[in-house]
RNA sequence: GUGCCCGUGGCGCAAUUGGAUAGCGCAUUUGAUUCCGAUUCAAAAGGCUGCAGGUUCAAGUCCUGUCGGGCGCGCCA
């Protein structure tokens, strides 16, 4: 419908012009699909926004505006409220969707862009220093489906993660693998107090031990760190990678915080700072005058000791992305990090980046139910739920449905027993279940190409071919907001328009013409529900 | 103490980013299948959008205050 509603806001736009003699940019004619049938296929609310422009009452604008209307895709137009533009189109105009759709296929939705803007989009990068969490497997869902839609509306987007390995916390995993190895090799020794105490490092300790059994045993601590910092590093980040895959989200780039030192980068933010005069010394440090741009207090980027804080080798990170060519940088932040977002966005603006080109958007941290209880999700207490335990209970699609499902920055709980229930309360099931519906009712019959639809008239047939006109509009709506759970609306209004209609329309035994063309429009939607499940990253059975 | 996020039927969430009568699912009550997959459909009931002001043609949405919940507030990362 993008070309429809692209036409019906051209065509507004002409009437404006007619009617007023006032140009209008084509971006400022909204239209909407009203909540309510009655006001038509399409709404537009510019006669009220020319209220103030021509001062005078929008219902007399409206009557302006219809009387220069091209109508010849329009079955009639109505004023209504304080002064909305009703729109209802021809039958035709609407049939013409299944067309398209049967011949894009796959492709329908997809936007193609002549100059489209690239994206960096950062998320997860969760320290390898244990399993994943809920809130880490939130943001793996969201950020995969959102880069998901994004590309599917044309940008130009890079998946990306960053993998902190160097500083503290990389020190304090060397050490707590270090114990839990000597452990296995059957010393006394305690996980150091600011260590990681997930189970996570006894299993990669039990693992190394039955590799290379007592070759660490006796050597100093001191010197057999560096080993356990190296092979905890490998085994840690291997882990992240597969728990992530059988999540089915994957990364385009893994960036390595040590690889910024390693390249100097972190040295030349620092000399880009400091030129630039965004610094100052006090008590023996260096701060970053972070105030200049709206942090509440300026921060430190090296200690008195002489030591860098985590927060340059962040700055030289983004000035990295920016280094390497993309427009806009988007980061899924957890919440846990929102005291973060000021700072980096000042500094971002220090290295003379515009505040607009580095989004962060913060999901929010999930609450996970299981028999109405709560997990909790602690990391370091060693009781920790990970990505793999949701997985366990309920499977990959409806843990991503679910997380997808929510706006990100709401508080959910997650239900692992609703996850798990394959019934109506089931959003998953239901989307997959229509799907599997239609399969079944292409599979009985062949579909050929109807040259018309003239006898695609019934309500719940419409009602079905505005929402699959609607896909790629709703696409870049999607993708502009950031928001996927967009699409998880969609899918269950399309799935329970198609429930709807099959229990009103049958298929299989109507009349040979109108069968194949309602063939061809349940065959139009199983590809739209297959698209949009796609998008989130979960599966269309074809069977259930 | 201070900053950010969130308060919408019993529960979990929407509301096209300031638009028309605040929707959907679950749960509750009632109906529907000799027929394309009942993992389905139809209907009823359920609301002063936490509270109080304000901004305008229009506020769940924006502003101020207030109450409640979550999360931050290191020369940790």
């Amino acid at each position: 419908m993008n070309q429809i509603e692209h036409a019906l806001k051209e065509n507004l736009k002409q009437a404006v012009l007619k009617a007023f003699e006032v140009e209008t940019a084509l971006e400022d004619i909204v239209i909407e699909v009203p909540k309510f049938k009655e006001h038509g296929d399409y709404s537009s609310n510019i006669a009220m926004r020319l209220t103030k422009i021509l001062k005078s009452n929008p219902r007399m604008i409206a009557q302006n505006i219809i009387e220069q209307l091209d109508m010849s895709s329009i079955e009639k137009t109505e004023i209504a409220g304080a002064g909305f533009i009703n729109l209802f189109l021809k039958k035709d105009v609407l049939t013409q969707v299944i067309t398209t759709v049967l011949t894009e296929d796959e492709l329908y939705g997809e936007a193609k862009l002549a100059h489209p803007i690239s994206y960096n989009v950062e998320y997860v990068s969760a320290n390898p220093t244990g399993d994943l969490h809920p809130g880490h497997a939130r943001g793996a869902a969201i950020g995969d489906a959102l880069t998901r839609i994004m590309k599917k509306a044309g940008f130009d987007v890079t998946r990306e993660y960053y993998l902190n390995d160097a500083g503290n916390q990389i020190n304090n995993m060397a050490k707590s693998l270090q114990a839990r190895y000597l452990q296995a090799c059957g010393l006394d020794i305690a996980v150091p107090e600011d260590g990681y105490h997930g189970k996570d490092l006894i299993d990669i300790a039990n693992d190394l031990y039955a590799e290379i059994k007592d070759e660490y045993k006796n050597v100093p601590l001191e010197e057999s760190v560096s080993y356990f910092r190296k092979v905890g590093l490998e085994k840690e980040t291997e882990k992240l990678r597969n728990d992530l895959k059988l999540f089915r989200v994957e990364f385009d780039v893994w960036s390595s915080e040590q690889s910024l030192y390693d390249r100097g980068l972190v040295q030349k933010s620092l000399d880009t700072l400091i030129k630039n005069g965004h610094t100052y010394e006090l008590d023996g440090a260096l701060w970053l005058r972070t105030t200049e741009y709206g942090d509440d207090k300026d921060r430190v980027l090296i200690k008195s000791d002489g030591s860098y804080t985590y927060i340059l080798p962040d700055i030289a990170y983004h000035l990295n992305k920016k280094e390497r060519g993309y427009d806009k940088l988007v980061n899924l932040l957890g919440a846990d990090h929102h005291g973060y977002i000021a700072r980096l966005q000042a500094a971002f603006m220090s290295l003379g980046y515009k505040r607009e080109d580095l989004m962060v958007d913060i999901i929010q941290m999930a609450r996970m139910i299981k028999d109405g209880q709560e997990f909790k999700l602690s990391k370091r207490t060693g009781k920790a739920v990970a990505l793999k335990d949701l997985i366990d209970e309920a499977g990959v699609d409806a843990v991503r449905y679910y997380f997808v499902s929510k706006a990100g920055d709401t508080h959910m709980d997650l239900d692992l027993d609703m996850a798990n229930s394959k019934t109506n309360d089931n959003p998953v099931y239901y989307a997959q279940y229509a799907h599997a519906r239609m399969c079944s009712i292409l599979r009985q019959a062949e579909l050929t190409e109807c040259s018309d639809y003239d006898l695609i008239v019934h309500e719940k047939e419409i009602d079905l071919l505005k929402l699959i006109a609607d896909f790629p509009q709703l696409i870049q709506d999607a993708a502009i907001a950031r928001q996927p759970h967009i699409v998880c609306l969609f899918i269950q209004k399309l799935a329970a328009s198609f429930h709807t209609f099959y229990g009103e329309c049958t298929v299989l035994h109507a009349e040979e013409k109108l069968r194949q063309q309602r063939l061809a429009l349940v065959k139009a939607t199983q590809i739209t529900l297959r698209n949009a499940l796609s998008l989130i990253g979960v599966s269309a059975p074809e069977k259930m």
